[in-house]
DNA sequence: ATGCCGGGGGCACCCCGA
């Protein structure tokens, strides 16, 4: 079976409604991951359901907040990620048809000083220990969302960022590719190993017009969904339309 | 070194984001 999955850092689900109402309505995925809902579940639109999409969402008042929509009625494995002591909804999971989708907000480390980068730290060891045991139990597994780490010096325009930013801490990355080592693969990376393939463009500063953005927004495959990967793109489209969260759209399709 | 933008809470600015 085939599937088309997105990962959205949508920045406000309900200042967004109607962009991801009608990118549902022109892509019609498989599965769509939010992140940054910025609201509590019964603050949650409606109206997804009515373009014919299921939803789960952990959500909590002003801040992050994580939602997978579905066409099929949703299996949901996990609301928190095991491991991960803090209170903030910042993980959901779902069972679609045998395939582990881990939908994920993780700590952007620049804030709350060493505590907080700290945090971010946290929440990458107890993602390895989730991969770990998913892998070990020989699960297809697709790990989406906003990763909050800018993998090489590639995945960033040169200015966009100090140099002390939490994005391209060293001990950031290391925990990305300690992840990415356990055998799971950066689904872009993989269809373009080189080269900007940009996720987000900051508010500020013209950085969208100055094309002065991050790759930060993730899919990691195990191995057998790797080798069915078929296509991996941004959509930058998204990032020019009228009010546009900051993030745009992820779009991964896997084969059947 | 700071504001630049934008969301939420809530009604004055402040926290957070990346």
């Amino acid at each position: 079976m085939s599937l088309k999955i997105a990962s959205w850092n949508v920045n406000s689900v309900r200042q967004r409604e109607g962009l991801v109402v009608d990118w549902l309505d022109r892509h019609q995925p498989d599965i769509l991951c939010l992140q940054e809902i910025k609201c509590e579940e019964h603050l949650f639109p409606a109206r997804f359901a009515e373009v014919g999409y299921h939803a789960v969402a952990v959500g909590q008042k002003s801040y992050n907040g994580v939602a997978i929509l579905s066409r099929q009625p949703l299996t949901v494995t996990n609301r928190r990620l095991p491991g991960f002591a803090h209170e903030a909804a910042r993980y959901v999971e779902i069972d679609w048809n045998g395939i582990i989708v881990g939908n994920l907000y993780l700590p952007n480390g620049n804030s709350g000083s060493a505590a907080g980068f700290q945090t971010k730290l946290d929440f990458f060891e107890a993602l390895y220990g989730r991969a770990r045991a998913l892998l070990e139990a020989e699960r297809d597994v697709v790990l989406t969302g906003d990763f909050n780490v800018c993998p090489t010096d590639e995945d960033f325009r040169p200015g966009a960022l100090s140099a002390s930013d939490a994005l391209i801490h060293p001990a950031s990355r290391a925990a990305w590719r300690r992840l990415c080592w356990l055998g799971l693969t950066d689904a872009q990376r993989a269809v373009q190993p080189q080269g900007r393939a940009f996720t987000f463009w900051d508010y500020q500063a013209g950085a969208w017009d100055r094309d002065s953005g991050l790759r930060i927004d993730h899919a990691l495959l195990s191995p057998r969904l790797a080798e069915r990967l078929e296509s991996v793109r941004p959509d930058r489209d998204e990032r020019a339309r009228p009010q546009p969260s900051d993030h745009v759209p992820l779009v991964t399709t896997i084969a059947g």
